[in-house]
DNA sequence: GCCTCTAGCTAATCGCGTTAGCTTCAGTGG
DNA sequence: CCACTGAAGCTAACGCGATTAGCTAGAGGC
């Protein structure tokens, strides 16, 4: 029955979404081959390991979020770029959360890791965003630590179902973007003042 | 060689110290035995099984978690209540990063579970620390997820050695602490205002 | 001093990732 | 049109880690 079917491409693109449906713990090699119609060890012709699986996973988790992170903040400035940038990233990761997952999950494997410039480009996309709030070019590394923290915060926390109470998580997110949009601006303000 | 040496709560206790050392996702019943001096079955007798054992891991880490930060607190108010609180919650996460890891990867089983009175105890310190704030009634589930999301984030990106740039971790952190507290007090001046 | 209770042990099972080696179609060169 | 090669899939088998079954021996109570 040899039919030029799978590729390493469509065999990760199968797992992310896999991973997204049943979460990123319980891929299991076995699964996915169900899904392809194929028997388990057909799939060791397109991926080496199934850790090489997960991290092939991770980089398109994050070259995705990369991109729609990118053109959220496209052609917009300030408090309007934050709040698409941190509107795209939190409606990404709701609807892939086992591709998220799969991206935390995972390490640099070398110095030509394609999940590095794919991190990178999340980077510089937050940093273009923050670049619009005249910050102390010296504060700008701890606003940047700061603005991941809490967007992944709470990203990893809404994905893990960390908010019991009936309260909107939407007002809860829009609050906090609220927060830090207000917390730059006045930190641009008076520079030397936030940061000690 | 029947001598009472292991209980649950020794083997837990292990297990936690294990999972600082080696990582949660690398804990693994054989090389806890060994640990113990024990063969892998002889685990059995005192745990169920290891879901159960990073269960209790969780629930352990959660309960420490809950002392440190209300210790923290204890008599403390306003940004000193939230520098002590957070830098508490900061240090035991790094000390104990695979407790840590255990906790968040639990869920808990049932409405009896002892994980949810363990983590309502934490949200309980935040939740007095935030009230030395005054802020709008109808805003502090907004500040406590806010937060929440920017310590839990800090924190996982920290264990997970997501801050690569040589600035200084430490520095970024208070910065952070900071920028919260600054946040929340002008919130508490003209509460309205934050929140949108 | 015997009896029971149980922590620990060895042996065996099970599931899942992975490897080895065979088989068969797709496309190529003659 | 046909033999040839290469890769994609398959079955069979291995290995490791979690778990279970059943045995054994020391500690504490009578």
């Amino acid at each position: 029955m040899p039919k030029a079917r799978l590729t390493p491409a469509s065999v990760t693109e199968a797992a992310a979404a896999l991973v997204d449906e049943v979460g990123f713990d319980n891929l299991s090699m076995g699964l996915l081959a169900e899904r392809l119609g194929v028997r388990t060890p057909s799939l060791y012709k397109h991926v080496t390991s199934q850790a090489e699986l997960a991290h092939r996973i991770a980089v398109l988790a994050m070259t995705e979020a990369g991109d729609v992170i990118r053109d959220a903040i496209q052609g917009r400035s300030g408090s309007n770029a934050l709040a698409a940038g941190a509107q795209a990233m939190r409606t990404y990761v709701r609807e892939h959360p086992g591709r998220y997952a799969a991206a935390n999950a995972t390490r640099p494997t070398g110095p030509d890791d394609p999940f590095i410039p794919a991190s990178e480009r999340v980077l510089a996309s937050w940093a273009a965003m923050l670049s619009g709030y005249d910050l102390d070019p010296a504060q700008e590394i701890h606003a940047m630590r700061t603005l991941r923290s809490v967007l992944h915060g709470f990203a990893t926390l809404e994905a893990a179902g960390g908010f019991q109470i009936d309260a909107s998580v939407d007002e809860s997110f829009t609050w906090l973007i609220n927060f830090i949009d207000q917390g730059l601006r006045a930190g641009a303000a008076n520079g030397s003042d936030v940061g000690r």
